[in-house]
RNA sequence: GGGCCCUUAGCUCAGUUGGUUAGAGCACUGCGUUUACACCGCAGGUGUCAUCGGUUCGAGUCCGGUAGGGCCCA
């Protein structure tokens, strides 16, 4: 027969099996029938599938399954769906690479297509991707998105979540794009979201808008050129001088788009010139001369040209000073064909030819080499470095574009939502708490609303549909809604209510709303996506608002902020309660990991070789918001802890002869481990070990309860290895009551009162330790747990201290820390406590392995004799033990000695000859003398 | 330029509301295979708590300045 405790323990292997196991039993499945006070409801970040995981997901995921473990054992019904962020650019551009095709949503749809590649290539040129139907491109979108998430599951499988692998939802599938339109719709019923046609910060390598959300500043050369203006009749009456007017622009490519110039309203050089004119070079544009605040006095000339849009700061101007437009670049990054209005004479519509259909780098050059020529440039351009707009996942300078785009009210522009949306974030618990100054940072510095248009494929569409009028020209103002019962639907194949297909795009008919919604307007709905909220009112009712949203700090900004925002505006109430916000992974380096910077690991490789649980504890010794260090090294100590957990248990079930049981069944161990921890707990060191796991349970608990997973580790495994280093090699040789080595011990038989003591408490011990791991560490844990209990340790409650304590009765250490009760009916009339007496014995059994280390004979060395000098405080504590002691020191005669007293003359010899004490005698370090050993 | 976090042993980090002599693990050195464990055990050394000043009977801890690192936002 085999046994079910193997005589060699290990942690290799144990993820599959368990996996297997907890798969089969249902062990983390959720049970919907709950009610909302009785489940625990966690808003897991979907990961965007975009490639590969690394380590920073495994980090933060570990954090988020120890949250969902403890809760799950503090008896609450885990709600904890995975979800998959599909959408967007991420997975466009993979596909690109991958399949090497675009999509071009002109061409009709070709059945059975198959891509020039399949992921071989390494990254295909734009101009060497096969054009596809916006059909085809999708299915190759769906179909990579699928392969992304088996592997995704598998890792996670694999790390251990305790997810409900049948609750997994897409943020692109039917049901989320349901959602997704569904709150838009609602939205604009209540006037949410909106379109407006305005200045738009776009990419002209993606060919989109871009949301304040994404945008980044990056430093970028640049240069000044001074240019010259000429006076228009009204400056030089003002001023009687026929003098140029200089201004020096970064972009004189937008020469062309140039309105007005600005100076600042107290820059005393150009108050005489304000409301008078100047002509452009090249163009002879007239254009005004205006003040505005925002012109630096102290850059440049002071002056500076206003285009149809350089940068931001020009929209400002557009619209506060109230400017006309003449855009100059269109969406694809070039010099539009036609000169903008105000361009009229021969010589500025000839210099415009001169750059129409350039790119905005090669229209630079031209113009400066047309300014040069026509001699209005004056000296050499000035290189300077400057911070330039980019869309966090492009690679080229954002233009500013004017277009129609949608947008929701996100407290931007509007003073009392924002104030709403402030307060919504006092409320929220952010764990740790420093982390919400990101949130109001955020929040109270956004200067307009959100936009959510994208002009890309692969996303949730935006549900409207616009009747052409008879010029053929679409009415925006009067958008065609679908009803909540037909979502989702394709404005660019389904077809509005009340018209038929052949309506589309002609006069009288309709037009399809082409853009998608942005990946946030669609992840922002994840409690909605996940609870249910449109199709499950039950289970919305059962798990919203929910518990837990864990996410990176990065994403405060977009996903946290954006969920609140949606979810104030359609329930009115926050989507959680608490924020929890982990760290960054730092390589050696300190430089955070990254794949741009080429220094992650694979996550899959670590977990194989380190061990699944050993990873898991490096992650959760990290504390929530706080960078940590790629550390193998604390990988290697989890999976020492680990080891240790099943060596130790191995021990424990030995000596108290559980095993022998279990090894007959299941059931004999469970029924022997019952009787062993029947027996009463009588020895002051049992009642002190189990005192010092109780505080230790109360104060892990504490620690979960505040989301401080690191603490509740921390104390936990402090104490589990004194446990097993001073405790049980204290007690082995009273459990083993005489028992000969390798004796197989019979559970059930009587033992001598000390033996069962001793075994109660090792037992008892063992089970708190396991369930206080078991959220870290819940390979080895359940292993263990398996071996002698039922069902699985992460279904089981999580400790409790009163049993603990009770167990102990009135011996040492029962007294709570908090109630200073004096524990009168102690055997031992000792006030330390237990985790004090613990280790005054540690201290006393360290003494005794010194003094043969010291004397570097093997420790298995017998002690004929020695006298063990004590510190006052302990000296209770160690005669308690004093048995166990010289057992565990295989001491012969131990005389222990109240150190102070041993300071006076004559108690141990080391009086100087002055009487005064001898130096080295400090009585609060334990110590031994006069020592006899024996032979080995 | 604004904000947040960090700086403690060679390394990774603890250090609770200020309170005896600042801790742990790793690494290192020595000893050792004792009826859990060599993926091991035992023992041992290791500090200008970044720096300057302040509050206090008392500061790693509280306050202010400076330097360095990281991140976010302009």
């Amino acid at each position: 027969m085999t046994s079910r405790i193997p005589d060699k323990a290990t942690v290799d292997g144990l993820e599959d099996r368990w996996n297997e196991a907890w798969e089969a039993q249902g062990t983390y499945r959720f049970d919907a029938s709950k009610t909302r006070e009785e489940v625990y409801s966690i808003d897991t970040p979907p990961p965007t599938v975009s490639g590969s995981l690394h380590v920073g997901h495994v980090f933060s995921y570990t954090h988020t399954d120890v949250v969902a473990r403890y809760q799950r054992m503090r008896g609450r019904e885990v709600f904890y769906p995975m979800g998959w962020d599909d959408n967007g650019l991420p997975t466009e551009r993979r596909v690109q690479n991958y399949y090497g095709v675009r999509c071009d949503p002109s061409l009709p749809y070709t059945e059975g297509f198959v891509p020039p590649h399949s992921g071989g290539a390494k990254s295909v040129k734009a101009a060497d991707q096969v054009p596809i139907s916006r059909r085809n491109f999708v299915e190759l979108c769906e179909e990579l998105t699928e392969q992304d998430e088996q592997q995704f599951e598998a890792l996670w499988r694999h790390l251990g979540l305790s997810v409900d692998w049948s609750r997994t939802y897409q943020t692109i599938s039917p049901s989320s794009q349901a959602v997704a339109q569904q709150a838009f719709l609602r939205g604009l019923a209540r006037g949410e979201c909106y379109q407006a046609e305005a200045p738009t910060l776009w990419d002209v390598t993606f060919r989109t808008a871009v949301a304040q959300a994404e945008l980044e500043d990056r430093d970028r050369p640049g240069a000044y050129h001074r240019l010259a203006f000429e006076p228009a009749a009204d400056l030089e009456e003002a001023t009687g001088s026929y003098g140029s007017v200089y201004i020096e622009t970064t972009r004189p490519e937008l020469l062309a788009a140039c309105v007005a110039l600005v100076a600042h309203p107290d820059d005393e050089r150009y108050q005489p010139m304000f409301g008078k004119h100047v002509r452009t070079p090249l163009f002879g544009v007239e254009v005004p001369i205006v003040p505005h605040h925002l012109a630096q006095p102290d850059k440049g000339s002071g002056i500076a040209m206003i285009c149809t849009f350089g940068d931001i700061t020009d929209v400002t101007w557009w619209r506060e000073l109230r400017l006309p437009t003449r855009p100059v670049v269109g969406w694809d990054g070039r010099i539009l064909a036609d000169a903008p209005a105000g361009i009229t004479s021969e010589e500025g519509l000839a210099a415009y030819a001169e750059i129409a259909g350039l790119t905005v780098f090669s229209a630079q050059k031209r113009i400066v080499e047309m300014l040069v020529e026509a001699g209005l440039m004056e000296g050499e351009p000035r290189t300077i470095s400057h911070p330039v707009k980019f869309f966090e996942k492009g690679d080229k300078p954002l233009e500013i574009v004017s277009t129609r785009q949608w947008y929701i009210r996100n407290g931007g522009t509007d003073a009392d939502l924002n104030e709403a949306l402030v307060a919504r974030g006092a409320e929220l618990g952010f764990e740790p708490d420093f982390m919400r100054v990101r949130y109001e940072n955020w929040v109270k510095g956004l200067t307009g609303d959100w936009l959510i248009s994208r002009q890309r494929f692969f996303g949730v569409p935006i549900p409207v549909w616009y009747p052409v009028l008879a010029d053929g020209s679409p009415d925006y103002d009067h958008p065609l809604v679908p009803s909540e019962d037909a979502l989702p639907v394709d404005p660019s194949t389904d077809v509005p209510a009340g018209y038929s297909a052949d309506q589309r795009d002609v006069p009288g008919g309709f037009t399809g709303e082409k853009d998608i919604m942005d990946t946030w307007a669609t992840s922002s709905l994840t409690p909605q996506i996940v609870c249910g909220w449109r199709d499950d009112p039950a289970l919305f009712a059962a798990t919203f608002p929910m518990d837990l949203r864990p996410q990176g700090q990065d994403i405060i900004r977009t996903w946290l902020f954006s969920t609140v925002v949606r979810s104030h505006a359609e329930h009115g109430c926050l989507p959680w309660k608490h924020a929890a916000i982990s760290g960054w992974i730092l390589d050696p380096d300190r430089k955070k990991m990254s794949k741009s910077k080429g220094n992650v690991v694979t996550p899959m490789g670590l977990l194989e070789q380190h061990g699944s649980d050993a990873v898991r504890y490096w992650a959760a010794a990290a504390r929530l918001g706080t960078d940590a260090a790629f550390d193998e090294g604390q990988m290697k100590i989890g999976r020492r802890l680990a080891m240790k957990i099943l060596n130790a248990s191995k021990f424990v079930l030995g000596a108290t002869g559980i095993s022998t049981a279990a090894n007959e069944s299941l059931e004999s161990g469970i029924d022997a481990a019952a009787h062993v921890t029947a027996a009463p707990v009588t020895e002051p060191l049992d009642q002190a070990m189990l005192g010092a796991l109780a505080d230790v349970v109360d104060a892990a608990t504490a620690a979960l309860e505040a989301y401080d997973h690191t603490r509740a580790l921390e104390v936990a495994e402090t104490l589990f290895w004194t446990f097993c280093d001073d405790y049980v090699e204290l007690v082995k040789a009273r459990a083993y009551d005489g028992a000969a080595p390798g004796a197989a011990i019979d559970p059930l038989a009587p033992c001598a009162p000390e033996a069962a003591s001793a075994r109660a408490a090792l037992t008892l011990a063992l089970d708190t330790f396991l369930r206080l791991f078991a959220p870290v560490l819940p390979f080895a844990t359940e292993e263990v747990w398996s071996w002698f209990r039922s069902g699985s340790i992460h279904r089981a409650p999580w400790p409790e201290s009163a049993p603990l304590r009770e167990a102990v009765g009135g011996g040492a250490g029962a007294s709570s820390p908090a109630s200073a009760s004096s524990p009168v009916s102690s055997p031992v009339s000792s006030a330390l406590s237990g985790a004090a007496f613990l280790t005054a014995t540690g201290e006393a059994l360290s003494a005794l392995r010194k003094l043969k280390s010291d004397a570097k004979v093997p420790q298995r060395t017998p002690i004929e004799s020695v006298d063990l000098l004590v510190p006052e405080a302990k000296v209770a504590a160690v005669r308690a033990a004093e048995p166990d002691l010289k057992a565990a020191g295989r001491v012969v005669t131990m005389q222990i000695v109240d150190a102070m007293a041993a300071l006076e003359p004559g108690v141990d010899g080391l009086v100087n000859t002055d009487g005064a004490p001898d130096e080295i005698a400090d009585p609060n370090v334990m110590r031994t003398e006069n020592v006899v050993l024996g032979e080995a």
